[in-house]
DNA sequence: GTCTATAGTCGGATAGAC
DNA sequence: GTCTATCCGACTATAGAC
């Protein structure tokens, strides 16, 4: 990545510094005059720099490219960040929460105790759960963009891989313990696990193979329509497949 | 991408070019004396460049690493291919040839009359692809490096992705009519289709997430045992998934 | 075919006015 | 907080010796 950066001047991008320095970290909650006006511009740079990101790489990105799309300053990005570095990770932060935020009524009732109470109740959670999932990565505008950014940084991990983490390895782990009360394993089980990535893995190829799938389906782009149709499939295969296992 | 580049000196990576010139394009094929010197650099200049490619995308690799990484001058990539660009597409080829030479007996099953004569024989000749594709794409040292790839092509395609179009819409036209087949379809199918990506992307998400699924699955590297795990549950799977649609 | 030296471009970060 | 101007390093591509 970039050279490291040694000193700097102050800004609400390095709010531990700032304290250190006897300031206040005020700097979002000023009363109401000409209110917000900076965080306006924060929010617009990472909204920018997830784009660009996403498209680009990190390296492939260019810090003017950012500052254009977001109509800022470039010289906004380091005095709201800090440096390209401290975006990009500031976006990865913004993407988790994002999703968490349109995942959370499903993962809420993964998590509930109710959701392991009986088979039944765990594989309807299950359902509910890949439903879910499927509508936000194939259905949000926004999803392409966050996937594009999530794959890159699978690929090459950099220091925003334990943000990422946090939130993917936590869906795993949700599906694993929905998976082993259904078919009576320990969510420990290693076939339990890998059997969760493989349905992870069927959601997730129609984001990754984006340009292939829309080529070999003869589709324009992946509308209400097809969403539809894939999840429908994807269900029918989970179906199959704990079906599978719960007989003879 | 780069900026486009207008006239240059003639070099073997402009074949069209040279010959157009009245040279002939023998550069590859001179006598034994010191023979394939050219070549040689050639390789390994592609080697290098799939490797530096695949970690950093186009934009963030440099050509002064990949002449590096190969131990070949940095002028050489203008010589041998006409740019970083053009480089970057013969990587593609590259990727291409080699895969293709490694699935190459699976898809010639396949791609034989019989494989479609009875639903068993399809049967066996979908499995037999699966286990190949399975052992390529997670067995191989080079498979990493292909992925990586390949996945950043899918993610912002460039004037390679026909190239890498022309192999894997023809593994999934091949996937398609086995299936197809299995189930009493038509290969046109928009369910058979779909079928088909989620049984690839069962595959690819262990290349696809591979920094998740190591610490997820608490495994140092994918090697011979953790694959042998995978192979077993995608078959299973994909049994499942074919079963319950032939039943009842 | 391979090499060194360098031209020309562009990117991230900074200084300091407003 | 936002802006312009600028520095400086790194990059691709080229020229031309060997």
């Amino acid at each position: 990545m970039a050279g490291a950066t040694t000193s700097r001047k102050t800004g609400p991008g390095d709010a531990a510094a700032a304290r250190a320095d006897g300031e206040l970290p005020v700097s979002r909650h000023y009363r109401r005059a000409r209110r917000d006006r900076g965080a306006d511009t924060r929010a617009r740079l990472i909204a920018a720099a997830l784009d660009v990101f996403g498209r680009e790489g990190f390296e492939g990105a260019t810090t003017r490219e950012i500052a254009r799309e977001a109509g800022a300053n470039l010289a906004a990005i380091v005095y709201h960040f800090g440096g390209k570095e401290e975006l990009y990770r500031a976006v990865a932060e913004y993407i988790v929460e994002r999703t968490s935020g349109l995942v959370g009524p499903a993962v809420a009732l993964a998590s509930a105790p109710q959701a392991t109470e009986s088979v039944e109740a765990a594989r309807a959670t299950l359902f509910r759960m890949i439903e879910t999932y499927v509508d936000v990565i194939l259905g949000t505008d926004e999803a392409e963009r966050w996937a594009r950014f999530i794959i890159r940084e699978q690929l090459q991990p950099t220091s925003a891989f334990d943000i990422i983490y946090r939130f993917m390895g936590g869906t795993h782990a949700l599906g694993a313990k929905l998976v082993a009360r259904i078919l009576g394993r320990s969510e420990e089980d290693e076939e339990v696990r890998i059997r969760v990535f493989a349905m992870i893995g069927q959601i997730m190829v129609f984001r990754v193979a984006h340009a292939l799938v829309l080529r070999r389906m003869e589709w324009p782009s992946i509308g209400e329509d097809e969403r539809a149709a894939i999840r429908r499939v994807i269900l029918l295969h989970v179906e199959a497949i704990l079906e599978a296992e719960a007989g003879p």
